[in-house]
DNA sequence: CATAAATACTACCGATCGGTCGTTTGTAAA
DNA sequence: TTTACAAACGACCGATCGGTAGTATTTATG
């Protein structure tokens, strides 16, 4: 076994963020890890089934370890945004983004996948929110502050504009700490 | 001529939308507007040149009227925020965003036309900006009210979460004027 | 070294992709 | 009614799509 199933889906990841689930074929992918089509489905049943494990590695990436959430609210949600807009940054553009997008009604596994990526990531921020402010706060808080990091990977893809994306870390992080003094 | 060049142009945009450039066939599209195929190659020399088109169409609905810019610029911006947070909340998705991540290189002229498409955007919010604060800041605010609204795009994508969009839009509005008042 | 199980391979399947061909059809002017 | 032109058509092209069948090759185990 030369090649592992991380690398596999490491590479399809890749894939996903530059072409978009319909626009990356198993051919590309075969060919970025060096084997042929056929034995790509050794590991994987199917396309579809490459979804759910490239979220799970990038959540898995994302926040490397979850022992963050012991200390202060505030550097725990500063660790958190800083993970999110590096790994877009490097990146360029959201996996996530591009697949919740990009997957309709055909592929329901790979939807719900998407799914339940983005609610990990929202109750993520939000539980680590409710060490300075009450849950309900907390949820807007955070979905705002996805929402932002997401779009801002705009810019990256049409412009090159990396700029932005560190703007807006730095300003959610501080809309953070004020919605946790306004509800103090 | 049944079918005007404008129907086949929001078709192509609807499919886009939905489906991305690489999932969106010619035969999806001709299906949509009731034609074959090979009629649709009469009035667009190939699939990349929809692109240009579905965007400019865009830009002209997004805006329908540039007289807006000559009233008080708290209006204008009002209006052209509330513009894109409509045109983004029944649409459900924003065709610009999935486009700058679907196309890629082999497709320049798409690619450019992705380009213009946000630089108008940018610039027309910038422009009205200016009418309360120096370019520099109008700059960052408008840059910063765009990747919000195409960020929330992401929750009615994936939860069908529409109330996001309607706060943010709110929410970008009260940022502008609080950045007019800093400025001044 | 022998053997059995993974693993990767070649070759192929039907379907669909973007795009082109020559032909038919609708329409408006003469 | 004839003529002329654009619009729409059916049929087809080579390439690629996701996926499968059967075979060769590697790898771990005795």
């Amino acid at each position: 076994m030369k090649v592992t199933k991380d690398q596999i889906v490491a590479a399809a990841r890749q894939l996903f963020r530059e072409k978009g689930y319909a626009g990356a074929s198993m051919q590309d992918l075969a060919s970025l890890v060096g084997l042929r089509k056929a034995s790509l489905y050794m590991r994987f049943p199917n396309k579809e089934a490459l979804v759910p494990e490239v979220l799970a590695l990038t959540l898995r990436e994302t926040f490397p370890d979850a022992q963050l959430m012991a200390g202060p609210w505030q550097v725990a949600y500063e660790a958190a945004i800083g993970g999110i807009a590096a790994n877009l940054s490097t990146g360029k553009r959201c996996v996530g983004l591009h697949l919740a997008y990009g997957v309709g009604d055909d592929t329901p596994v790979a939807k719900e996948a998407v799914r339940e990526f983005f609610q990990s990531l929202r109750t993520f921020l939000s539980d680590i929110l409710t060490g300075g402010m009450p849950r309900e706060i907390a949820d807007t808080v955070a979905a705002d502050a996805l929402i932002r990091l997401e779009g801002a990977t705009l810019l990256i893809a049409v412009f090159d504009d990396t700029e932005t994306m560190q703007r807006t870390a730095r300003a959610v992080i501080k809309d953070a700490t004020e919605a946790a003094r306004a509800a103090r």
